[in-house]
DNA sequence: ATTTATGCAAATCGTTTGCAAACCT
DNA sequence: AGGTTTGCAAACGATTTGCATAAAT
């Protein structure tokens, strides 16, 4: 995820929050572009302390506001801090997290296709047996990163 | 889950609790019961309303005490409360959640066997990509029940 | 001009901790 | 006795919110 996507990136975010009526403003920029760069899904902290013009409170409403809008994605791993992505619908990439059990870094990952199609399969039946409006899935592999041991 | 494998499973969480040198007092057994009798992974606060003799600072700490034992697993869902459940090891039933992303409530759910087992394929082969130690997977499945529209 | 967004500081709320009393072996 | 567990109340820390000012359309 480099910045060459980034034109287009923004012009979807500009319409999504303009759908949401709500501006597309220089924090709101300065998240995206953030989110955009990053690796993988960041915490809060991370954000802000890469970026010293935003404030506390404004990143939270920001990114509330566009998780509102279908643009970012929240993650929590297991308790620590909240961590934040871009939506799969924003990146076009549908992927899982590789969640390191010590540190808590998040990495993507994907698996084959046909086995994304059967899971797809088996959790729309499991849904609608519970009941459930399926929306969407989470596969995460918990494990410890080389540094962690 | 009833109550009809209590026996067993008491013995279990007392070998794991003496084995980590740990006791197992009224409150934890208290605990072990009030997981075995639900449904599903609960919050605390729902453990803490439904035995009022429980005292919240030992219902965290025990609750502690039994992950660190690997008699209970502490699951987040989104963001809300943090939920505990008795640990797959414990029950000897690989399970996933059907998660409802209006009341947070939990539901368990298995899928096909030979999935799990290409899952698993794919997994260990992605941690060993990334120099992770793989420990365990996690699969939810987001929707919305009933109730929630 | 009017509505929306910002940022500081204060408030929230789930969770954690200090400490003295109660418990177990 | 000697270590563990308990429970109250106070402390924590991430996130939220009130409110007056600045920015966007």
């Amino acid at each position: 995820m480099g910045t060459g996507d980034a034109p287009e990136l923004n012009d979807l975010v500009a319409a999504r929050l303009d759908a949401h009526d709500h501006r597309y403003t220089r924090g709101r920029r300065a998240l995206v572009e953030a989110l955009a760069q990053s690796a993988g899904p960041v915490t809060i902290s991370e954000i802000l302390s890469r970026d010293s013009s935003l404030s506390m409170s404004s990143t939270y409403r920001n990114l509330a506001v566009l998780e509102d809008a279908g643009i970012v994605h929240r993650i929590v791993t297991s308790d620590e801090h909240a961590r934040y992505e871009l939506d799969d619908a924003v990146t076009e990439w549908h992927h899982h997290h590789l969640v390191c059990a010590g540190c808590g870094t998040v990495l993507d990952f994907t698996i084959p296709d046909d086995l994304e199609a059967s899971l797809n399969r088996v959790l729309r039946r499991v849904a609608r047996a519970n009941g459930f409006t399926s929306e969407h899935h989470r596969l995460d592999l918990i494990g410890r990163c080389q540094a962690c041991g």
